[in-house]
DNA sequence: CGCGGTCAGGACCATCCAGTCCATGCCGCG
DNA sequence: CGCGGCATGGACTGGATGGTCCTGACCGCG
């Protein structure tokens, strides 16, 4: 199995069920912990299956990364595509606490949980983690930028810098509170991030 | 050897060198991605020396993390144990700055990091993380309470909620930074979050 | 100075896991 | 309807890694 190859429908179906299987599992206990066992399991699979469509290990777990990346990045075009008003951005919040809530903080971010595994470990995977979260401040930047066209932020407003600030509190917000099994500490952090923008809404 | 023997000298500072080995490893590699052979040759000990001093690795990981927490409290400690004023609150983010930028980013913060690597995998190590975290926040809290009190903060400042903001700040800069391999992220954030506290300054 | 116990060394073992391979079955095309 | 190739299954292997154990050195105490 050659990269670029085409796949028949079955084959495509059982590579995605592969991907998806792993990246659950790899969410939920780390890169490092899911043997391709594990995946083999989960994915109602075999050992050959894994490597006619995985050279190794690494490109699995690549391929996972650019997986959940695209996922995030969908759902969040969801929220943010038209964000135009703090009331979107509270929104927004709301979702991300609510959605993180669920699973009472356990697990953290998708994304922020693979870099923090992958940075030192696999460059390309840090790579395309990097280029997601620029990414994702993008939509948020964008939101923001038409925030401030509309004039509803003030002209001093640098979104790149408020999508940024956003998205450290949100990742610090998903770190600690995974670590303490608390959601309290992610709604504080963003709360603290979304009164940041509002003191520069105008009036 | 059992827990809580009393060690001769040497083998204390043994006990140390390997502690200081594995912790260096641990953050530079990830916990999972030590071995106990990496730390066997990076102490100068051997094999049974680890198992003298540790049961197992996971009980070894468990010193690592206490000895980390214990060390980045008390670096803490220095800086914010006299914390009175804003710009003490600049120094001290100045100062972290500064000590990410030597490494580029890389490698992120050392509590943070094992944090999400261990979160979803030693409870016991989790609980330790998430008390070291509320010890760094209370090291925060304290100082803005201090602030609060002698009147350089609003009485509608809640310092402890502040102290959870600058910190998520942080630790979502640290990610950011670690991902991109460039500090700015982790400059934007701890901005943000020092903007949020001047927002409650009096006058 | 010698003796008991603690510490150091490193060979050794068992397990786990990434990665290989070959036999079989299914699918689409002619 | 038959054929060629792609997908599938799972047994197998080599090596890495966590953990054990035995031997010998050192240290403090009598």
């Amino acid at each position: 199995m050659q990269a670029g190859r085409t796949l028949t429908p079955r084959g495509a179906a059982t590579r995605a069920r592969i991907v998806e299987a792993a990246a659950e599992l790899m969410y939920v206990k780390g890169v490092n912990a899911t043997t391709l066992d594990d995946v083999r399991a989960a994915s109602s699979t075999s050992k050959s299956q894994l490597y006619n469509h995985f050279p190794d290990k690494e490109e699995l777990v690549r391929a996972v990364v650019a997986s959940r990346a695209a996922q995030i990045l969908e759902r969040e075009r969801g929220y943010l595509q038209r964000l135009k008003s703090f009331r979107g951005l509270v929104r927004w919040r709301d979702a991300l606490v609510q959605r993180n809530a669920l699973q009472n903080g356990a697990y953290g971010c998708a994304l922020g949980s693979m870099a923090s595994e992958l940075a030192d470990q696999d460059d390309q995977a840090r790579t395309v983690l990097a280029q997601s979260f620029v990414e994702w401040e993008g939509l948020l930047a964008a939101g923001l930028q038409r925030m401030r066209d509309s004039g509803a932020l003030r002209a001093d407003a640098d979104p790149e810098k408020l999508a940024t600030g956003l998205m450290a509190a949100l990742q610090g917000g998903y770190l600690l509170a995974e670590t303490a099994h608390d959601i309290r500490p992610m709604e504080v952090a963003l709360d603290m991030a979304l009164d940041h923008v509002r003191s520069f809404l105008t009036a």
